[in-house]
DNA sequence: GATCTTTGTGCAAACCTTTGCAGTGAAGTA
DNA sequence: TACTTCACTGCAAAGGTTTGCACAAAGATC
């Protein structure tokens, strides 16, 4: 029933190889020839079989797509967003959930290998060598985790977490809470060093509680600890937590942001629509599904896995790409900050408060993601 | 590089015939041969190449997820309970999005075809007669449209409509808006149609506005008119646009549930976390990522696509399982509702207020989605 | 002890496509 | 005219797996 390129050849009246060319390699077959063949084949609604064509060029064009959590609305943009880029250059993508669970990971990429020609890893939450050991089975592009010698996508949360440090200190805060994401995470890692780093500079000091689920449950629950620890402001290691925090925060009757100032990062829809809406730290989430998934094929452009035309002066030995990738962040002032006890005094070893660099007033808009490669 | 079933069958000393039994016949395989062959397998780190498996066989072993929008938080809990449900039998996903494009949709299935087993549609926005006819190409289960002689996963929100204007009309509103959703959605006439009805019979008027897009943007333009329509009560085709009217009446300076009642339908995450938190009609949207992985796959084994193996006595003709399924809402009360202008007064023709079946109070937890499965 | 089952294994074809090589005829060159 | 070049097309092998059939050896039946 379902109609092969035999069927196309037979109806055009020409060998398999040309049909095949017609499709494969246009530029070899004679025009005439070319439009009957097409003709035939929109005729008979012939579609290649994509699971033939990767049996002999080792290509599936397809890849995988590898998340913690997609009920978490950090990652549907960036599913969306390398979905789309995906599919311009012809490419379909497999998504798969792990449930943050780095067992789940592992048994993913083996499964996947065989069927795609590159995996993107999301917020892995495996070891460094287990990456680096699974990326010798498969191309791999990792997202939100940095690792020598391989490919990889990171949002500049480190200078996120610093400016927004640098704004509550500038409002007046002196005590400061980090709520911190899960163990494993490279950016909650990261968030941690800067936002330390920051702290010290702006000579505020900086209660550190977690690790947390990246969840609302995560905030909710640190609110209590939050109201003890006698901050005046928090920084969150995402959106999630912190609105789990201004949840748990106003069922104990602490005004955000009068007696106390949050701030998320990635800016999830979520974050402009709670009241009071979430001074946050912007990521690019779209713009870096986009980076990672060229990147993937980039590099397997470059270095195609061995089909059987693949030329006699190939690279022998692990040849790959390993750029990296660093997206610049945005701090989005919206109304969840707001000055602190210190308003007004002299900070000690602090400049004057201005608006920087990464520092924007809400525009209301998602952020625009043009521009804001940097490749390091 | 990649090792092949026969290395396997090398290293085992067997042919390779045995070694392909062991893994997709085990019983015909004797028992000590097979622990041999496992072993080397393991040795070796074989893995079947699922795309030569899927030419001889006929079945990818893989299902496609086409989707309106990855972004609208509606979906990402059916995408995960679809790629869960399919992973545990073994079935890789492919998910698509289509930007709400039906011509997207159209192209995605037959790009998708050759490569998937079946291909899952969610809340498609193509015409029923297209539908149908992609049918006859690859096995496809329908979710949030009914289409008769097709497999479909509904979620009946019509029974939610009902309950949610009997809500509001126990409450004292007699004056009630319904903000549509986008044309060409069924739930969305779904929706109006129950609403229309149930507000005749509680004898309360309804000013239906619309369509509007389903996103947040789609309630905020609107924010104007159902004020001006003078109304004291709004249903909404889903909580995004219940959220986006939630912003609109709160810029508008109408208090929410004082002035004006707001009921969503979805109950996403989201609208746990809004101020005032959302009253909303629950539906059930992991039950229905589930069920509908469990319909396509069933009808793919009792109608297998045919292999070189497929039976002599097979039937001839378009043979498939079209049972639909309807999964049940629940109206989850939380705090955008309250009492309207004619509360305490007797409505005419209406029963006395009390917790109906599918009322019920917000417990603050997901909704449970175990047993509410009803086959129609 | 001869025949029939049963169990386990090997053989080879088939699935659909790509691609190196060889062959054809026509056009270009000497 | 004889030779080379060129554009196009056909041939056949290859890719990794499944599976109907044949075959062998062991066990069961009489």
């Amino acid at each position: 029933m379902p109609v092969t390129i035999r069927d196309v050849a037979r109806a055009s009246g020409v060998h398999i190889s040309t049909v095949s060319r017609t499709f494969s390699a246009p530029h070899l077959v004679n025009p005439e020839t070319r439009v009957r063949v097409l003709a035939c084949a929109e005729d008979l609604g012939y579609r290649p079989n994509r699971a033939a064509r990767a049996l002999i060029t080792g290509r599936t064009h397809n890849i995988g797509l590898i998340i913690a959590d997609i009920a978490n609305p950090f990652f549907p943009p960036l599913i969306k967003a390398a979905e789309s880029q995906a599919r311009h250059r012809d490419y379909h993508v497999f998504v798969a959930d792990t449930n943050e669970d780095a067992a789940a990971e592992e048994e993913l990429v083996h499964a996947l290998a065989k069927q795609v020609d590159g995996v993107l890893l999301c917020s892995p939450r495996m070891s460094n060598s287990l990456i680096e050991q699974l990326s010798r089975e498969v191309p791999l592009v990792v997202v939100n985790r940095q690792l020598a010698g391989l490919p990889c996508v990171l949002m500049d949360v480190g200078q996120g977490a610093r400016t927004a440090i640098e704004h509550l200190a500038g409002l007046g805060h002196r005590q400061i809470a980090l709520l911190g994401g899960p163990r494993g995470s490279w950016t909650s890692r990261e968030i941690r060093r800067a936002a330390s780093a920051a702290a010290r500079t702006a000579g505020a000091d900086l209660t550190v509680l977690g690790p947390n689920p990246p969840t609302e449950h995560g905030g909710l629950a640190q609110a209590e600890q939050v109201r003890r620890a006698g901050v005046s402001a928090v920084l969150a290691y995402n959106d999630l937590i912190a609105i789990g925090l201004l949840e748990g925060l106003d069922a104990l009757g602490v005004g955000v942001p009068q007696e106390v100032s949050v701030v998320g990062v990635d800016d999830i829809t979520l974050s402009r629509l709670t009241r009071p809406k979430l001074t946050t730290v912007a990521t690019p989430t779209a713009a870096a599904g986009r980076t990672a998934v060229d990147m993937l094929l980039q590099q397997d452009t470059d270095f195609p896995r061995t089909g059987r035309g693949s030329g006699a002066g190939a690279t022998v030995g692990v040849r790959r790409t390993t750029a990296q990738v660093m997206l610049q962040t945005e701090l989005v002032i919206r109304d969840s900050t707001a000055p602190g006890p210190y308003a007004g005094r002299e900070r000690p070893g602090a400049a004057a408060v201005g608006p920087g660099p990464h520092r924007r007033a809400d525009p209301g808009n998602p952020i625009v993601a043009a521009g804001d490669v940097v490749a390091s």
